[in-house]
DNA sequence: TCGGTGGAG
DNA sequence: TATTCTCCACCGA
């Protein structure tokens, strides 16, 4: 089996470029997107302050006090620029398997693109010739890369020039993208850089010396061909888009993603495929992907690093400490050895297809001064409009036809007794079937009364579900005694691709107190019945 | 299946 | 430490 070539996008600065988008007069400002006091993220001139994402928004006034602040608690311009660049990638790349990771990054399978492009190199006699004189008759002046594999879209291919950039709103829907592009620096620029850099000068190190090993060859000349298309669509991005991103090719997911950030912003980084163990030795464990704050603190325990050296634990010295059953034993079964491979560089999980439709929408906020059951009551009403609104965007397309179904909303509270008690989520779901108008009137769908639908959804079942969490952490629906709701979430999940049938039975009065929940027997049977079969 | 945890941006 | 507002995979009950 060949090795993997994955491509690893990330735009940079995510929610900074959008805004800058509304509101030009941002470019080359210092300024924070922020959530309540906590800094979501900053300009890159913010970033020369000294300043850092997840610090507080009032500390850095303080500091700087002409720093520029953009609220960014409502996530929706992110999510509607997200899916734009998603589907602007997705048309320049046919053929290829895309995964999203949040709104701002992509992991791109391009193995069969860049195997399909050697093939057709080594048919034109290019890969070892190079451009001598009878191989640049009729090859123009360079060599040309497609970016749709053979058997993805054959026809596609135009002349040179009828590419239309636009930098309009509908860029990427209206004209198909060129599917192939001219490269003229192929076999005398690196078009990226190049982990570890000894190889990187102006040229790869495989084409200067005698391949030892063909298998080697053939790997490293797949990640330069990947940079190039690579590069290709950083550029149109950049004129078609407007935005900005780093990119990172390596042989798996991991790689690809830790490379990529190496050389922020703007940057495009390769590794070369016999370095991906230097590579991840000198690398800090707080830069593993997956290797987050518990498994990083189990580690520190083990190791006895003090919490001050965080950043300064690198992979190498885990790998002086541990051997694999040594390390693997500091974590739960299966755990362990998933973290030895991260660090290790491997890493075999697939790119898997990013499908249409979420898995589920959720609406949170988090609160000071919520201190009573009916207020909490109350502050459920704009989460559910503002739920309902999302699920408008996200589960029905262009068409006005649902893309997917939700069929259970969740409630999630932290809940204490003090306003800064420490206190965990906790969460209940019922079933959203039984809420017949949910599917059955045409609000959602159209526009207008989202507040009424709301309204019922509220009273009907969420408030009871609000009872019944707090009764589960020991509070009294009529008591006196203190109480704080620090955050409150509401969630629609559950999803599923064909619409729950709603029938009259379904269609109960509103319980009038705490909802009992079904038996779980009970509750599969009513799924059953409120599904279409067939 | 539900609810909780941990990880990602 | 968790901080914000999410989305997802995974695990035990």
């Amino acid at each position: 089996m060949g090795k993997r070539i994955i491509l690893a996008v990330d735009f940079d600065a995510f929610y900074c470029a959008v805004e800058e988008k509304r509101d030009p007069t941002l470019v080359g400002a210092p300024f924070i997107v922020y959530q309540k006091d906590c800094i979501a993220t900053l300009s890159y001139p913010a970033r020369e302050l000294g300043l850092h994402k997840l610090g507080s928004v009032a500390a850095a006034v303080r500091a700087h006090p002409h720093v520029r602040l953009v609220n960014g608690e409502s996530l929706a311009p992110y999510r509607e620029q997200g899916k734009r660049l998603w589907t602007f990638v997705r048309a320049a790349l046919p053929g290829c398997t895309i995964e999203r990771l949040g709104l701002e990054e992509m992991w791109i399978d391009v193995t069969a693109l860049v195997e399909s492009n050697l093939a057709a190199l080594i048919e034109a006699d290019v890969l070892f010739k190079g451009l001598s004189e009878e191989v640049t008759d009729g090859l123009d002046q360079g060599v040309r890369l497609s970016l749709a594999t053979a058997a993805a879209a054959p026809e596609a291919t135009t002349g040179p020039g009828e590419f239309g950039y636009s930098d309009g709103e509908e860029s990427s829907a209206a004209a198909p993208l060129e599917t192939s592009f001219l490269c003229e620096d192929f076999f005398f620029q690196t078009p990226a850089h190049v982990f570890p850099t000894s190889h990187g000068a102006t040229m790869p190190a495989f084409l200067q010396t005698e391949s030892p090993n063909p298998e080697e060859f053939y790997l490293d000349f797949k990640l330069y061909i990947a940079s190039h298309i690579a590069r290709e669509l950083m550029l149109r991005i950049s004129l078609g888009l407007g935005y900005s991103c780093s990119m990172g090719v390596a042989t798996n997911k991991t790689l690809a993603k830790m490379v990529g950030s190496l050389h922020k912003p703007g940057g495009l980084t390769v590794l070369i495929s016999s370095a991906a163990r230097e590579f991840m030795g000198v690398c800090h464990v707080h830069k593993v992907p997956y290797f987050g704050a518990k498994s990083r603190h189990t580690l520190q325990d083990a190791m006895g690093h003090d919490s001050a050296r965080d950043g300064d634990l690198r992979v190498e010295s885990v790998w002086q400490r541990y051997d694999r059953p040594q390390f693997s034993e500091l974590y739960p079964p299966g755990q362990g050895d998933k973290l030895w491979a991260l660090l290790q560089g491997e890493d075999d999980t697939p790119v898997r297809e990013t499908g249409r439709v979420q898995k589920q929408v959720s609406i949170e906020d988090t609160y000071k001064e919520l201190t009573s059951i009916p207020l909490a009551e109350q502050a459920l009403q704009p989460l559910l409009e503002s739920l309902l609104r999302q699920l408008r965007v996200d589960m029905i397309g262009d068409d006005g036809a649902w893309l997917g179904f939700p069929t259970v909303l969740r409630l999630a509270v932290r809940v204490s007794t003090g306003p800064s008690t420490v206190s965990n989520r906790v969460s209940h779901s019922h079933t959203l079937t039984s809420f017949a108008p949910f599917y059955t009137l045409p609000e959602l769908e159209t526009s207008r009364d989202l507040a009424a639908l709301a309204e019922r959804m509220r009273h009907s079942l969420v408030v009871p579900m609000l009872h019944k969490l707090c009764v589960g952490q020991g509070f009294r629906l009529t008591g006196t005694g203190p109480i704080y709701f620090q955050l409150l979430n509401v969630a629609a999940t559950g999803v599923v691709a064909r619409k729950p049938v709603i029938t009259s039975a379904a269609v109960k009065p509103a319980p009038t107190g705490p909802i009992r929940s079904a038996k779980p027997a009970r509750q599969r049977k009513m799924l059953d019945f409120y599904f279409t079969r067939k």
